[in-house]
DNA sequence: CCGTCTAGTTGAACACGTTCAGATAGAACG
DNA sequence: CGTTCTATCTGAACGTGTTCAACTAGACGG
């Protein structure tokens, strides 16, 4: 079946072709957007015929994925870093979020054009879908870090929820920040700066008496809804 | 300017063909759904050419748009009725929601079509463009009505913003229902069972000593951001 | 060497939303 | 009546993402 070269496993005639057109197109994107980055451009520039590059992508959703990807991986990598030694959880928490908006906003302008295709139900592109996964679990990796790493005292039974619920958290902030039209996003990044104390909070007081019967329904709800 | 016509001030000729279109792609649309309806479907069923449909609706979106206005219409026509008496809030806040979900089911399928444009930023189908703005504001009048005949105790401070933060939960809901794949969406349905609970005591409790200051800071990041 | 098979590759063709240079028609005016 | 003006209307043409029947080339078996 596949042709005997054990060191890297994909390397066929096809292989090289996928990945000559993955490039292109992601360089593309990168230079001139969504819309002017059309089918015909990507292939010519990448030397094929737009019918080959639809033989590796069923879509030009599925390239803009790619690119997605590699936006992805470059966020979760750069703030992993920052994360290495233990602290308190609103400064971690501080630093994910602006990690991840700074290594975005290159690409702010692309991001509405993303985000279309990115909500429609059964999308590929959309942050819950399948195909989506290693990058939707990259980044609640990087939020798990935030939690476990946090000198904070956390609910236990919040604890263990929490990476996804801030992701969640995320995802919103995601979608504000795609309709932020202030100078800069400067917006958002107020709304970080607002929204970390007060998650900060709710967090501490999560444990509270008057409060945890809130918080177990909330958790409840969630599990049983997600 | 205008022919003198003063009882119905809006009878040209042109008036006539726009309603003609827009009838008949609200009801392709529902027949249909958004991608088997095309707009030389549109033009022919109404029986005027592609570009005269193009003289009156700047693009297949806005004529989308119409039809979203209709359903939203309905939606709030059939709750306005039901919270006419004044009653407790949590019981108000869930006849407002299935009522708008009532209205919505039909179009389950549509609405994942339909979000993809809204989503996109400055697209006219997006909840908080200008030109949703009177579709926005009928949402908002009924969750104000929901909130001022309530005869819940409400805090001071949060009750002129509460029917915003409603709405804007309402969005969540609704973003959470077209992807719902649940048969019957009966997620979503459990989703505002449990959450128009949860909301209620939220609301009670954001008068109480503890959470004043908490409250106070999110209403002002609010405030700020919005 | 020949025949067969198949992964890889091609570009014309399709349907779509959208645009635009021009046609039409009815009113207003002299 | 003829002229002019403007709101209304037309459909061919454009560029797009996507499909598909046909072609190519390299591997494999006899």
């Amino acid at each position: 079946m596949k042709p005997a070269t054990p060191d890297t496993p994909e390397t066929g005639r096809g292989e090289q072709t996928k990945r000559l057109i993955v490039d292109t197109a992601v360089r593309l994107f990168r230079d001139q957007g969504y819309d002017k980055t059309t089918m015909r451009g990507i292939a010519q520039a990448a030397g094929v015929s737009v019918g080959n590059a639809y033989y590796y992508f069923p879509s030009k959703d599925h390239l803009v994925q790619q690119f997605y990807a590699t936006v992805q991986e470059d966020a979760a990598a750069a703030v992993a870093e920052a994360l290495a030694e233990p602290g308190p959880f609103d400064e971690r928490l501080r630093v994910a979020l602006t990690g991840m908006l700074e290594t975005m906003t290159p690409y702010h302008a692309f991001a509405g054009k993303f985000i279309k295709t990115a909500v429609e139900p059964g999308s590929p592109l959309s942050p819950f879908s399948a195909e989506s996964e290693p990058a939707r679990e990259r980044s609640i990796a990087v939020l798990r870090q935030v939690v476990e790493g946090a000198t904070t005292k956390i609910d236990a039974e919040l604890k263990p929820d929490l990476p996804e619920l801030l992701w969640l958290g995320q995802m919103g902030i995601t979608l504000y920040w795609v309709h932020d039209t202030s100078p800069d996003q400067a917006k958002t990044r107020l709304l970080i700066e607002r929204a970390v104390p007060l998650i900060d909070r709710l967090v501490t007081l999560a444990r509270m008496p008057g409060l945890k019967s809130v918080t177990r329904e909330a958790l409840k709800m969630y599990r049983l809804l997600k």
